[in-house]
DNA sequence: CTCCTCCATAAGCAGGAACTTATAGGTCGA
DNA sequence: TCGACCTATAAGTTCCTGCTTATGGAGGAG
């Protein structure tokens, strides 16, 4: 059920704005607001523009949000990011399914095992979009 | 020059039926017609409503054409798919640009180096979407 | 040369995505 | 309680994206 669609994850990635903001959350969890300000500081958009746009990545699955006081704070939910990757390493070939562990692996090793034990979560197989046509 | 904008990448992931093109295309390359027709099983698309996908998709980095008589073959791009990944890895952790070609090797040993040396090519950093305002 | 197949581009239209302003719901300090 | 943040939702508009039909050009088969 804390199941990342990752259908839904490529349609939050489409946005360049929303792109913008996960690099600023790849920085560590913020507030609302600095990304607010950090988004106005390169273009002008409104505060309930990016709101839309949280929203939208939190759907996706790519974002958590934390409350604290009145504030929220966002941060990157590495599932939903790694489903995405996931597929991404299903194209390429059908056996990085299994080269998927051995690359959480390798990343965790890169990091010096900061965080999270097993991320590794195993998302949908490539599959299914739905298409609705007229 | 062959570089693969990964920001035209995720614009072009955002669509189902592109995504759909792509996982016909993980099993090989494909001549566009049977990649209409394979849509076509799915949901009713017109032929010039895929042509446009593919056209997408290839201005995206994502797939290359190869002429043959009057047939065109659609395979994966490589190249973008990974531009795209590296992205994604990037975001969860500054430290997996250098996991990347570890990761890359992990799939290589896995699909017992079927194809192309060395794949990786030096993706765009995370960076930089232009936004246009009104 | 003529026809037929395969595919791409052109043009036009409709639905949706993203933006805006206005407003409401919480939380904290005075 | 009152007022000042901080953030989300509502409502409405605009523009872009994806779809369609129509058409053109290039490549074999006869």
């Amino acid at each position: 059920m804390t199941r990342a669609p990752v259908t839904g994850a490529f349609e939050a990635l489409g946005d360049p704005v929303r792109r913008h903001v996960l690099e600023l959350l790849a920085a560590g969890e913020r507030p609302a607001g600095e990304i607010v300000a950090a988004l106005q500081a390169r273009a002008p958009i409104s505060q309930p523009g990016v709101s839309q746009h949280l929203r939208v990545l939190r759907d996706a699955g790519l974002v958590t949000v934390r409350a604290e006081g009145s504030r929220r704070f966002y941060a990157l939910d590495p599932d939903g990011l790694d489903a995405a990757r996931a597929w991404l390493s299903g194209l390429v070939d059908p056996l990085a399914q299994f080269a998927q562990p051995l690359d959480a692996l390798a990343t965790e090793v890169a990091r010096g095992r900061r965080t999270r034990p097993t991320t590794t979560g195993q998302p949908d197989r490539p599959a299914a979009d739905g298409r609705r046509p007229a």
